[in-house]
DNA sequence: GTGCCGGAGTTGGCTGTACAACTTGGTCCA
DNA sequence: TGGACCAAGTTGTACAGCCAACTCCGGCAC
């Protein structure tokens, strides 16, 4: 049923999370209980509440007191690092992605940035201008911030590297928190030259921190899609809430 | 400490919460062992990790097996009912907020909003169209569906109502699980004499459907917001991701 | 100095138990 | 017919315990 290795916990949600994914369940049906779901797979109760934290998180089953879990539907719900890496990303949706360094160099952060990543103002740290595509359509433009020991790495790596997080990752570096703020900006005139649209045009941005679970930052970017190239879903409920509305 | 009546567990995150704030623990430090905070609290180290989970949920604080817990900081999350209405959102930021209903009417939902909210085609459902402002300042075009048995009741309330979702958890309405899709439209004709801005601008979109306990539709909402406005902020992380990333 | 190794400390995972709070459906009575 | 009430079923909360997996630091050998 699940992958040996993995926990057990995650083995049941994985069972759950296809079983209503193929409709077994039927979305608006109920769940078995607790207790039976238990029995069926051969753990405790606990196990099976765990598991089921996980699929009520993904936004798949609602839970209340008293009554059996409702499914809500398949959950459209992204692995960590396919919301980090737009490579990932580009790769789960069944396109090409692409990427191009258009700049890369060390500089003194300014007093925002090195804020950003946690560094006494001045720091060094390295600003990365790349653009990415989508089956060679550019479709964003992605400003990077890294700290010093970071962005040393990143120097080395090619200028048509397709991805930079993952060979980050193969050097050790780890990813494990995001905050991201979703708004909209008007093209600069490099954005515009770059992405291929007039000046001023508004694009999405996406900015991002990223940190390690020490609680370092890793990673400070900000990405500006073209108009109609992406969306962001975000799920959240009474039990859980991790999004967030703020004057802008 | 904490709200009488309220689950312990909640009451040591909230403790837990506040201390974080203050910042007690200072921003990068480390958490007191789990079986420290248990016997600080009187409680078993199973509630201290229920505790611990709704931080972790919140972005406040890490967690990796074999080291403590690292302090990320004060989480910038709001409850799942400022999220959903405006009018609660606004207060909470201390803002005036404002509403004015420019049209509500039945009419037979067309194939795509009947099913958005999980009726058969050609049913009935109440469009309502809201200008919405925060201190007396236009700000954002709402947009909403209800099925019948929920426009129903909004069709009673008065056209200068604040609130739409206030009343109607007054009469029993249940909001429990939201999907938010966040990304750009341009101004139709519409919006624009609204809003008071050209035809065609750019506008910072989120769609939202809400559904009850039961898993059923209770509201599909498509709100416009002019450019620097508002930004959405989401936190995510290894443990729990509840965001998504999809071509527009 | 450098690197390996081991032990203490810490969180993750799982079990089992007990009771509280709540929903639901049915029964009974006015 | 309608409402109050009860009982069964279900999830939420909390406790206690055990072991595994992992981090971190210090000691030790080279």
């Amino acid at each position: 049923m699940g992958v040996q290795g993995e926990a057990r916990y995650r083995q049941v949600a994985a069972d759950l999370r296809e079983a209503i994914t193929t409709g077994r369940y039927g979305s608006g049906g109920r769940l078995p209980a607790e207790g039976d779901l238990a029995q069926h797979y051969g753990v405790s109760r606990g196990t099976v509440r765990q598991a089921l934290a996980v699929l009520r998180a993904d936004g798949m089953v609602t839970s209340r007191r008293g009554t059996r879990r409702v499914v809500l539907g398949a959950a459209r719900t992204q692995s960590f690092a396919e919301l980090l890496s737009f490579t990932r990303w580009a790769r789960s949706i069944g396109e090409e992605p692409g990427g191009r360094t258009v700049a890369i160099e060390p500089a003194a952060g300014d007093p925002g940035e090195c804020a950003q990543l946690g560094l006494e103002p001045g720091s060094t740290v390295f600003r990365v201008l790349r653009l990415r595509t989508l089956s060679r359509v550019p479709v964003m433009i992605e400003r990077t911030i890294y700290p010093e020991r970071i962005g040393a790495l990143v120097h080395g790596f090619p200028i048509d590297a397709v991805s930079h997080t993952e060979p980050l990752e193969d050097l050790g570096v780890l990813f494990t928190d995001a905050d991201h703020t979703i708004d909209q900006w008007p093209a600069d005139a490099e954005d515009a030259r770059l992405l291929g649209c007039p000046p001023g045009t508004s694009l999405l941005r996406e900015r991002r921190r990223t940190t390690d679970p020490t609680g370092v930052p890793v990673e400070w970017s900000q990405d500006r899609y073209l108009p109609g190239t992406v969306a962001f879903t975000v799920h959240n409920s009474v039990a859980t809430t991790a999004l967030y509305r703020r004057r802008g």
